[in-house]
DNA sequence: CACCAGATCCTCT
DNA sequence: GAGGATCTGGTGG
């Protein structure tokens, strides 16, 4: 079996629109305790470091966001009302974008999940942004981590590219403002996505 | 200090 | 697809 590589700054440190679309069919590994979950990225979001009034950032930096500030190949995980986002961040260091997991296809640590989420269906596992956040145990102790190395309690594996074919693009959901840009990104006909 | 919007989810219709 | 549950940082009085 092929070793897969364990995407690094090189990948991240690029346009949040660009990493957000080869994110798809990318691996996502989290370490819990000795279990190991292991997630298909099905579903992103990508949030613009200027002049997107939807990102965190659009007010300038606080102790919230901050995390956001950091370089590429750090995690930015927020609270929403009493649930978690995880997003990636993208570019340089001070270059506020980022991209948002909205949706995995469970592959390892299915049982860990369905314990987590407590449900068994596992379209409903993590086909959604926080869904995803409480099904692989990712909360405000993650936020800020370095997601580099294999050494990390979280990190991602490279995989092909999917090709444009297999892939839709719409406008974000979930916000209010600037909905329009087309910055989400899934696999065509996956089941396991947000909608 | 009080207020309130917000990158959600779940349970009904 | 609408409404309620439920949290809290950021902002302004």
């Amino acid at each position: 079996m092929k070793v897969e590589e364990v995407l690094t700054n090189k990948f991240y440190n690029r346009n949040p629109e660009l990493v957000a679309q080869e994110l798809l069919g990318k691996l996502v590994v989290r370490k819990l305790n000795k279990t190991i979950l292991v997630g298909k990225i099905v579903e992103t979001e990508a949030y613009l470091s200027s002049g997107d009034s939807a990102a965190h950032n659009f007010k300038g930096q606080t102790n919230r966001n901050k995390s956001l500030y950091k370089d590429a190949g750090h995690l930015y995980v927020h609270k929403m009302r009493q649930w978690f986002l995880l997003d990636i961040v993208t570019e340089g260091l001070n270059v506020p974008s980022s991209v948002l997991i909205r949706a995995v296809e469970p592959i390892d640590g299915v049982e860990k999940m369905k314990k987590n989420r407590k449900t068994e269906d596992v379209f409903n596992l993590a086909s959604g942004p926080s869904k995803f956040c409480q099904a692989f145990g990712i909360d405000l102790g993650l936020d800020g981590l370095n997601i580099m190395s294999q050494d990390s309690e979280l990190f991602l594996l490279n995989n092909k590219n999917l090709s444009l074919e297999e892939i839709d693009i719409s406008g974000r959901i979930g916000i209010s403002k600037a909905k329009d840009i087309p910055l989400r990104f899934w696999i065509k006909d996956s089941k396991y996505s947000s909608r």
